[in-house]
DNA sequence: ACACAATTACACGGATTGGTGTAATAATGT
DNA sequence: ACATTATTACACCAATCCGTGTAATTGTGT
């Protein structure tokens, strides 16, 4: 299969979103699978490792440890849990076990939380905004 | 700027995100505050109650709770945190407190979230498993 | 004042989580 | 074969989470 690294587009998701889950009814199903994916987003260690391998292309375990300060066994375990679910795999070059992200569109929900994060922020410094004025 | 009918207007988030966090550090804080966001959204309850409260315009408890098949104390204490996190916000009617989501943008995100599971169920069907080749 | 309904406050119990420490596994070099 | 490094597997423990049950609070009606 035609490996190539070099493609890095991450704007595929979501492309054909439109207005149709507006009024989705969310099932049980549904809702399980929402908090499955939030919940492995829902870890400070875990984000901190799907942004270091978002600006780094690819990234071993024992480095991953280093940047983030943390010890190889913690890192592993979170590396294992974002594998298991796909977010992530592995390549290994020696010793060294090389992980990068698979699921780019992670990435974009992560982008995309960033930003609603920056927008309360200034809501809360009192950056006056267009729906404040339609109180 | 289209046709609302009922003036929803959810479209005021992220209007300006461009590529500015496309390399942002994501500091400890930031990533300690994104752990948090994630957090309040991981959970079954609390998604159904949000996506109640966005079709409902205000929904009160014992609604909620019946909606649910949930007890009273087990939707307010949900309802809590999402209200500690300034997401939904009451206004009492005699007995009944009604809730309404207020962080419209968190909506937004469950959103993006919705579409990013469905994208990746369309991969599970339509993509044939490299693993059944791997014996 | 009293009874009643709706909501909330609070402590409890079972379940899950995440880092740690130890040990096992895999790959390299001598 | 042996030592060394990198990664993983596993059991342990403290912390958190969430529904439950009980009780307290708030508002309504008589």
């Amino acid at each position: 299969m035609g490996n190539n690294l070099d493609s890095e587009k991450v704007e595929s998701c979501c492309t054909r979103e439109s207005r149709t889950s507006a009024e989705a009814p969310l099932s049980d199903a549904d809702a399980s699978e929402l908090e499955d994916l939030f919940k492995i987003l829902a870890n400070d260690t875990r984000l901190k490792l799907l942004h270091n391998l978002a600006l780094a292309r690819e990234m071993c375990v024992c480095d991953l440890a280093d940047s983030l300060g943390m010890k190889p066994q913690a890192v592993s375990n979170q590396l294992q849990r974002l594998s298991d679910r796909g977010i992530v795999s592995t390549r290994r070059v020696g010793n060294n076990v090389y992980y990068r992200v698979v699921d780019t569109c992670i990435l974009d929900l992560l982008h995309k939380a960033v930003c609603l994060l920056r927008d309360s922020e200034d809501r809360r410094d009192g950056v006056v905004s267009l729906a404040s004025l339609n109180r």
